[in-house]
RNA sequence: GCACCCAUAGUUUAAUGGAUAGAGCAUAGGUCUUCGGAACCUAUUGUGAGGGUUCGAAUCCUUCUGGGUGCGCCA
């Protein structure tokens, strides 16, 4: 039962015909102030009377309190409604009790989200700078998933351009043996260095990249396996994380559906020439002119995601087409998006750019694949292992599984760091605070998951549960926050936002050690103890069930 | 130069236009008769500056300051 809907109903019940309540009736903020609450100050013009005195008169109508409510209050035009705790109580646990220990995705509304995340480069590292898109998409993609949509997730894999014949040129220069990920990067890194010297480097670059283009099969040969090493060893990477995707249709896919959309374009009428180059102009928006195609007639990144996003609309018929990708591609985004739309594509507004804050390394500048300085994402993970290992040698010497769990508490506290905060912000990162897993941390969810397991496997609530033991104002907090969730999940989608269940875990895990010091769960009050097993028991699997959706596992002991 | 984004405590940050701006870290104390101390409690300090809209602004509009990003043949 949506006990804030059921309220507004109620309310609106009592409301003169000449105002509108819709919107005003929300979740208090303290609960000193009731479980929901009505600012009646917007009404005053309707109704010509003074807040107070408009609270004061739903408060004196409302004589017939539905059973859920216990009372009402007029203070200082606010109308504050109290719950019977027992009565949510009652209905909030039953009901996630109800779905179990994990909760189950919703049923199927049949709509397809696509999501394009991590998009990694062949032959490039995966460094921290990829930390953001891999995990806000992971995240969304589970979120869409669990509200009962196809999601789709696209690693839109960096398989093409010039950099590839740099590559090649750089391998058969000096390369010595099998490639690795660390000997391309260093091949990568030398090349631009010696063509700052030698020009003809460049030249050599770009005509193995006409050999790749032309189907050269030694060229071709060549990329397949850089492709090959990089997707094994990102894909370790991915494996950690609990990162998936349904395609791998990069920027090469898109090679033959290029010169259909310029066709396109020119039939609409868009394409201008100007300095050579073919372009839609977008001035009377506020933009710089779109390019399409180079005055020597070769595609560009616009031209690609074009292609791209309507391949997208016919192959996936998506309701949204999200972007994770770094808001310094604002612009492009934007310019893409406003092409299609004047192509006369409707779903245009369905194409949504998610963006995200820059990463850069405390002290050390930007992060550049050119110079090499890198932070590699599975070095931080590994220390993160690692220092897990060492809590764990201190504090539970005895914990079985010991590696499988640092390894989860390691990479949690690395996942939850990204997905903390809101996406929008830089991020300056630095190891000491990524290593440190007190306070409002992943492992500091873990553990509280953890302390949740470690109660309930030595008692389990049974029989009849006496709902009116959880109404003191710790466990009522519980309660109330256990009443969102669902809420809180779709906010986080509506926004693209995972951020925003990340802080409900938080709070979550916050009430429940709270209620932990304050209250004896086994004892030998039975009533108690058996309504406080059951409040627990809804902790565990709401914390599991909303850790599953960032990213996070939940090892029973840690 | 133009456009977009950001600005909250020493620091990292939260707050559908609503009531006394809420947390984490750090610092100083404390809980230590532990159902898991990776926890809990107490203390200190905050909305960059000015104007406007509103009954009410961290939030909306505007000017300014500071920072970031982007702006034709890279992706």
């Amino acid at each position: 039962m949506d006990f804030l809907q059921e309220t507004e109903k109620y309310i609106g019940s009592k409301c003169p015909p000449e105002a509108d309540i819709s919107g005003l009736v929300g979740y208090s903020q303290d609960i000193k102030n009731g479980d929901v609450c009505m600012p009646c100050f917007k009404l005053a013009k309707a109704l010509h009377a003074s807040p107070v005195a408009i609270a004061d008169g739903f408060k004196s109508r409302m004589t017939d309190l539905p059973s859920f409510i216990l009372k009402a209050e007029s203070v200082n035009g606010y109308l504050n409604i109290f719950f019977d705790r027992e009565a949510l109580s009652r209905s909030v646990l039953e009901f996630t009790l109800g779905r179990g220990e994990k909760f189950a995705p919703m049923p199927s509304n049949g709509e397809t989200i696509c999501i394009d995340y991590s998009s990694v480069n062949i032959a490039k590292p995966f460094h921290i700078g990829h930390l953001s898109t891999t995990v806000i998409g992971g995240s969304l993609y589970r979120i869409f998933k669990f509200l009962g949509y196809n999601a789709v997730g696209i690693n839109h894999l960096g398989d093409y351009g010039t950099q590839f014949g740099k590559l090649i040129t750089a391998y058969f220069k000096w390369g010595e043996g099998e490639p690795t990920m660390d000997s391309l990067l260093e091949l990568y890194v030398r090349f631009h260095k010696e063509a700052e010297k030698d020009e003809s480097l460049n030249d050599e670059a770009r005509m193995w990249f006409k050999k790749i283009e032309d189907g050269d099969s030694v060229a071709l040969s060549i990329f397949e396996k850089f492709k090959e090493i990089t997707l094994k060893e990102v894909g370790k990477v991915y494996d950690r994380l609990g990162i998936k995707f349904d395609s791998y249709d990069g920027e090469s896919f898109y090679n033959d559906k290029l010169a259909p959309v310029v066709e396109e374009l020119k039939q609409k009428n868009l394409l201008v020439k100007s300095d050579g180059a073919m372009v839609v102009p977008l001035d009377e928006y506020g933009m710089p002119p779109c390019l399409i195609l180079k005055s020597d007639g070769a595609s560009l990144y616009a031209t690609r995601d074009l292609a791209c996003a309507i391949y997208r609309k016919k192959h996936y018929d998506f309701k949204k087409n999200l972007y994770v990708v770094a808001y310094q591609q604002n612009l492009h985004f934007n310019q893409v998006f406003k092409v299609l739309e004047l192509m006369g594509y409707k779903w245009a507004s369905d194409c949504v750019h998610v963006p995200f804050g820059m990463v850069s390394i405390e002290g050390a500048g930007s992060l550049s694949t050119r110079s090499g300085n890198v932070v590699k994402l599975a070095d931080v993970i590994d220390k993160a292992v690692e220092k897990t290992k060492e809590i764990i040698a201190e504090k539970n010497p005895d914990l079985k599984d010991a590696d499988k769990t640092a390894e989860d508490i390691g990479v949690g506290a690395v996942v939850f760091g990204a997905l903390s905060g809101s996406r929008i912000k830089d991020i300056v990162f630095s190891l000491d605070k990524a290593l440190n897993f007190d306070g409002e941390t992943g492992p500091y969810l873990q553990y509280t998951h953890a302390r949740c397991c470690s109660i309930l496997a030595k008692a389990r609530a049974s029989g009849k549960v006496n709902y009116g033991e959880l109404v003191d104002d710790e466990s009522f907090a519980l309660i109330r926050r256990l009443n969102t969730f669902d809420d809180t999940v779709k906010a986080a989608a509506e926004r693209y936002e995972p951020s925003i269940l990340s802080r409900y875990l938080i709070d979550l895990a916050q009430e429940f050690n709270k209620f932990y010091i304050g209250h004896r769960i086994i004892s030998d009050d039975l009533s108690a103890m058996n309504a406080r097993l059951m409040l627990t028991e809804a902790v565990k699997n709401t914390l599991r069930s909303g850790m599953e959706l960032i990213l996070l596992r939940a090892p029973e002991k840690m």
